[in-house]
DNA sequence: CGCGTACCCTACGGGGGCGTAGGAAACCTG
DNA sequence: CAGGTTTCCTACGCCCCCGTAGGGTACGCG
């Protein structure tokens, strides 16, 4: 369902219809926190680069926080359906490698949406210190791995360590990969990690044990 | 070398050696940048709470900026001088067990310190989303990863890729582990990262190859 | 053409934060 | 206790930004 395929050119600035302005601000906005962060944004830079000013903003969102809510909203709304369709078919190596290559790929596509769930949110809706995304997207992950592991025998309770492992390595590496100057293609950096993933889990031992004895310092 | 174990409480605010003052706004400091990040801290508070007017903190270190540059520095030579040590001896598993235990146990003692770390940075010294720190480990790691790589006939290109998913899962899990409410002890957790990451590469394909075809949207 | 509606603007109040000017108060030294 | 040094303070200028008040300007419809 396209949003209504409006050119986003207003160099004569024409009135635009309140969705399409919706949509505009939505869009611009999402440039703008992600390029500044939330709190060194300013509403005025916002209306200044979608060509208007500020009290419509605020018409339509009512303020700051409100623009950037919805704006995160909409993101995560995206890569999740994104991720749920990857993992929707296929044998578990295969969903493990999808998800990692779609997420990927929406890091690549997306690069500011992706900067503004990694970002600081605003101090109003911040649990600890990362945006709640990544952690959600962990516990989904943590729940089915705590599925697999009771079936497979393993202590369930460290499978939340696992889930977050794996959430953990794909957000990095993609923000590495992003930033790299001459970065791979994205079936490679996620045939990688999904093959770390994989055979690091296959190969896990039932219980781990610490290696050694805690060293204090000499 | 202790810091002129100055004890820290000023209730009726005696007057302070410099060096004295200038340890107590960096731990102040830290506090707060944690707790709200760059831009929402105000030198202010830091002054509030550190019981002293505004001036003080400009004469120690130039301004905000100033203050969170050498806070940073030093939590950045706390956590690698740590790591150093614990990857200085053993053999390679015990070495990756051991910088693992390390870091969470970092990241236990100093949760605001590795929420700086992990935090937005001032805008005049960002690359990318990301602050340097991270992306330095994995670049180190990244070098010894690459030599051992070779060695064993892997494709040293993707050396990299390995590097930054292991920084990145064990930063991540580190985070969701120190918020976490009944967070099971540090040895523990890092045995099962170093488990995941030391069975994954140890049974890595020599080149993992993609397995599924790129598929188009529906 | 007159008029209502939807879209948009300039202008301002209020607050907060950075950084500084200029001086006070404690402490040290002789 | 006089004079210098170190530590610290109050008070202010300035700028930026959030959010709002109150009123313009296009566009459709009768």
């Amino acid at each position: 369902m396209p949003k209504t395929p409006q050119p986003e050119k207003p160099e004569r600035r024409p009135r635009l219809a309140a969705s399409a302005r919706r949509a505009q601000l939505v869009e611009v906005g999402r440039l703008v926190f992600a390029k500044r962060g939330y709190e060194a944004t300013s509403v005025e830079e916002i209306a200044e680069r979608a060509g208007i000013s500020k009290p419509i903003v605020y018409e339509h969102f009512g303020g700051k926080e409100g623009l950037y809510a919805v704006i995160v909203d909409r993101e995560v709304e995206h890569i999740v359906a994104r991720i749920a369709e990857a993992i929707s078919a296929g044998s578990p190596r295969e969903r493990l490698e999808q998800a990692v290559l779609v997420f990927l790929r929406y890091v690549k596509e997306r690069p500011e949406g992706f900067a503004m769930l990694v970002r600081d949110a605003p101090a109003s809706k911040r649990t600890g210190e990362m945006p709640a995304l990544m952690f959600d997207l962990a516990d989904r992950v943590g729940t089915i791995f705590t599925e697999q592991f009771r079936k497979a025998g393993y202590e369930a309770k460290s499978a939340p360590i696992y889930a977050h492992a794996l959430v953990g390595m794909v957000a990095f590496v993609g923000q590495w990969w992003t930033e790299s100057r001459k970065p791979p293609p994205a079936e490679t950096v996620a045939s990688h990690i999904a093959a770390l993933a994989w055979m690091g889990l296959r190969h896990l031992p039932r219980t781990p044990t610490p290696l050694a004895a805690p060293k204090g310092p000499p």
